[in-house]
DNA sequence: GTCTATATCATGATAGAC
DNA sequence: GTCTATCATGATATAGAC
């Protein structure tokens, strides 16, 4: 804690992670954030030398802490584990329960923190895109690589897409406004029921990881773009009567 | 096809397509539209009545048909099956075949297509998150139906949360630009893989859908704070030396 | 470190000629 | 149906007083 650190700073940070969040990032302006913040147009220049600098100081003074316990967590799972790989409940967990904490923690991020976690993954502005993808890549590796040990049958490149699926499911479920529109019409509004909705998302991710192996040898009535249409024209045709003859 | 049809319609409706695509909603301007499809700035408020309403348009065109041919796969795998639930599988390919069709098509979207389906379930404008909501709500209340009588094990409110889990993972994979790398990097880019992509999609969704239930009686690991607090405790007293001795 | 004032430019929208 | 020209507004950013 430095001698003075200005409080505006702080101010300004605190209103980017509302406004950011619900706006995005090309749909918040500058002003709409000092406005908030009750600073000064300048202040956000003066601070973070402009808009993008604001923004990133925003999400990496968040996502720093996270991944920090996430990988702290991991290290500690897999310091009790021995040798031995971790189940995926035991990784989603390091992922889960930081986020979680941080939720809970209204100096950390508070009730907002996980709307902003998905949105940021999200969020198609490449300035953020790049961002996160140099800035987090070791923490997703380590991640990416404890999944690998806890489903030995999942190729790695099976296991690329997947964790790619999972991050979506999560990313959506965090950042969908509609997601949390669901959880206050079950829950308090103030009830911060993140948790459970964790928990249901949990078992789905978990399901969806362990599924069986696509095999891609034979054709598969999924996304068979033929079998669907024949199947169309059996249902259209057949129960209505047969074809007129003539023109 | 009416006497005329100004062709500049049709381009800005091209044009938007990929701008709106890449950067967004927000992160678009009318000018870099008009730009894109060598018409007039003015052309934007002449045929759709402002930037709002180009944005609109060129999304009921792709999607009215998509959901249209949806209900219709739908329609037909109902009627095949009698009165017997449909499969997960059925369910989804009502969802995926016609995704792909259009994807295929040039005239009707093309490879951005399945892009643009997925940023239009991200995107955070107001605006398009309305007009979703109320335009294709019936469709998705079929589907939801039809998962509901696929998976009786499911309670209703499980299931709205599992849909949801479903439609971020899809979301997100058809929007993400990281998706499209690893495509690429896997097939040739004007391949169109997108078909492996649903392949590999599909058993992760329905094994996620008909994962069993969480217990919410007792408590869970995967999002115990407290569990993991003690987990990391233990795991860094332990294999440290005993703790010193007076300040 | 914070403010006022301003420079510079891009935005969405419109009026009116053709 | 398409164009030019323009308006009013809001955007990011900066200069310089205090």
């Amino acid at each position: 804690m430095p001698t003075v650190e200005s409080r505006t700073r702080e101010r300004l940070l605190k209103a980017a992670e509302r406004l950011f969040l619900d706006h995005g990032y090309d749909g918040t302006s500058a002003r709409m954030v000092t406005a908030a913040a009750r600073a000064n147009l300048a202040a956000v220049n003066y601070h973070f030398g402009g808009k993008e600098g604001l923004f990133q100081s925003m999400l990496a003074r968040r996502l720093d802490a996270l991944h920090e316990e996430r990988l702290a967590l991991l290290d500690a799972y897999q310091r009790l584990a021995g040798g031995r790989a971790l189940s995926c409940e035991r990784i989603l967990s390091a992922l889960f329960v930081p986020a979680l904490r941080l939720a809970r923690d209204p100096r950390r991020g508070g009730r907002d923190f996980l709307r902003l976690l998905g949105r940021a993954y999200v969020d198609p502005a490449p300035a953020l895109r790049a961002f996160l993808s140099e800035r987090y890549a070791p923490s997703i590796a380590r991640f990416k690589d404890a999944f690998g040990r806890a489903l030995p049958g999942i190729s790695p490149r099976e296991l690329t897409w997947r964790l790619h699926f999972m991050m979506g499911a999560l990313a959506y479920t965090l950042a969908g406004a509609d997601a949390w529109k669901l959880i206050a019409a079950v829950s308090p509004p103030n009830g911060a029921n993140d948790q459970l909705l964790l928990r249901r998302l949990a078992p789905f991710l978990i399901a969806g990881l362990q599924a069986p192996l696509p095999d891609l040898s034979r054709d598969d009535p999924v996304v068979s773009i033929g079998a669907a249409r024949q199947a169309h024209a059996r249902a259209t045709t057949n129960p209505a009567k047969p074809a007129r003859r003539a023109a």
